[in-house]
DNA sequence: ACAAATTTAGACACTCTTGTCTAAATCGTC
DNA sequence: GACGATTTAGACAAGAGTGTCTAAATTTGT
């Protein structure tokens, strides 16, 4: 509102500018290095900054890790939920719609930097920041995968599927989609496009195989009988 | 063989279980520091030994780090192996076999002190030792997921499932059942029974959805159809 | 109980890192 | 071109951690 006397604003464009390639240049070294090993003077040179600009803009160590963080968690729930914007509605080829929608959420979401790098933070420095990873926690998965079950009982809804519980189903779906990801995963690594794509193919295949239409009275009446196991 | 003159013979047992309390000590310490914020006091406190001691067995840091991994590994894969061998080859009830296989898998090789320190050292610090972890990998799910696959293959030649490709299923198999699991294991947290329990019970459900016996004419020609796309 | 080996506590040198400080250089804007 | 703010390079103190060394205490097998 205010033409430019607004407390809040500092110099126009490069500080604002140094400020991101400096929390960007940390992304990557606490990445790489973990909490305690990541070096100030490195991420300053990563940067292309003075180890005294990081200091000025963070302040020390800690609040420049959570200012990463905080960061990455923004961008990552910004390109889940405009992801999950292009979820099938109305499927056409419901396969193939479903392939397209778990493959871009996978590159766009997962296996991206931000993605890559939030996933990494979160597993190496997660039990020591309990708040700040509770607050990804529940802005995150808390809200996308809701979002997602919501999706998918649409789809039942509409006879598009057969589900008991979309939340189950919802965190199937991932399960199934990421299914021959996972060691890739695990050390870190990137999947390459067609290994993305094969997995989506075959996980939402088996995903259809089970839920897709077909009410089938016989496995109906088999469930409820063992639904107190 | 020779009485008492081998070489490699320590002091009979003092010594190697301090060599096993300092391992145990520094894979905990490892798991909750990573390799650079973990402190050689701390461990050997934790172990209840002078710090001269970790250095009389294990030479210096590194070495100690490599240690860890490789006990936990073999230790792992033992308990990988010997719950694989309880798979339920001719299943009376399958579902509940099943689900009983999931659980067991979880608990002793997955959920378990060493598999909970393996996963976290593995997410951690697999970029910095590739031959290590080249290694882990392996040995680890290299030798463990054909081994699944194998007992589905072997279900399905049995009749009790109708599967295209074993690999695959066995992939789907896990990811499905640990479907519910992931935030808490990227948080680096311990399910409960009840939670395993539930995840399983759900896993295997769909997954006998996608895979039990039925073998409808009907999707297997739309799959056959969809196969080139 | 003896002798050999191991373990221990403590001191030590050395390196690395954080975070601060200062004076000079640079940038952006008018 | 000049002004104010930011950035920079470098030095600096303080602290922490690794790995070594020594002499004394303890454990182990016989």
């Amino acid at each position: 509102m205010r033409p430019s006397v607004s407390p809040d604003i500092f110099p126009p464009r490069g500080h604002e500018a140094k400020r991101l390639s400096i929390v960007d240049a940390a992304a990557g070294v606490f990445c790489r290095e973990g909490f305690a090993g990541a070096n100030i003077d490195l991420i300053a040179a990563e940067a292309g900054v003075s180890r005294q600009t990081v200091y000025n803009h963070h302040g020390d160590k800690e609040k420049l890790f959570m200012a990463v963080v905080r960061d990455l968690t923004e961008r990552c729930n910004a390109g889940i939920f405009a992801t999950i914007a292009t979820f099938p509605d109305q499927p056409g080829d419901l396969e193939a719609d479903l392939i397209g929608f778990a493959v871009r959420l996978n590159q766009n979401c997962i296996c991206n930097r931000d993605g890559k790098f939030l996933r990494k933070l979160i597993q190496t420095e997660g039990e020591r920041y309990p708040e700040l990873f509770a607050e990804w926690r529940e802005h995150g998965p808390g809200r996308t995968w809701p979002a997602i079950a919501a999706r998918f009982a649409r789809l039942a809804y509409g006879g598009y599927l057969t589900i008991d519980d979309p939340d189950v189903a919802a965190r199937q779906f991932l399960g199934l989609v990421n299914a021959e990801l996972q060691t890739t995963f695990m050390l870190g690594g990137t999947p390459c496009e067609d290994e993305v794509v094969q997995s989506a193919t075959n996980g939402v295949r088996t995903f259809l195989r089970a839920f897709g239409r077909r009410p089938s009275p016989a496995n109906v009446k088999k469930q409820a009988a063992l639904a107190h196991a």
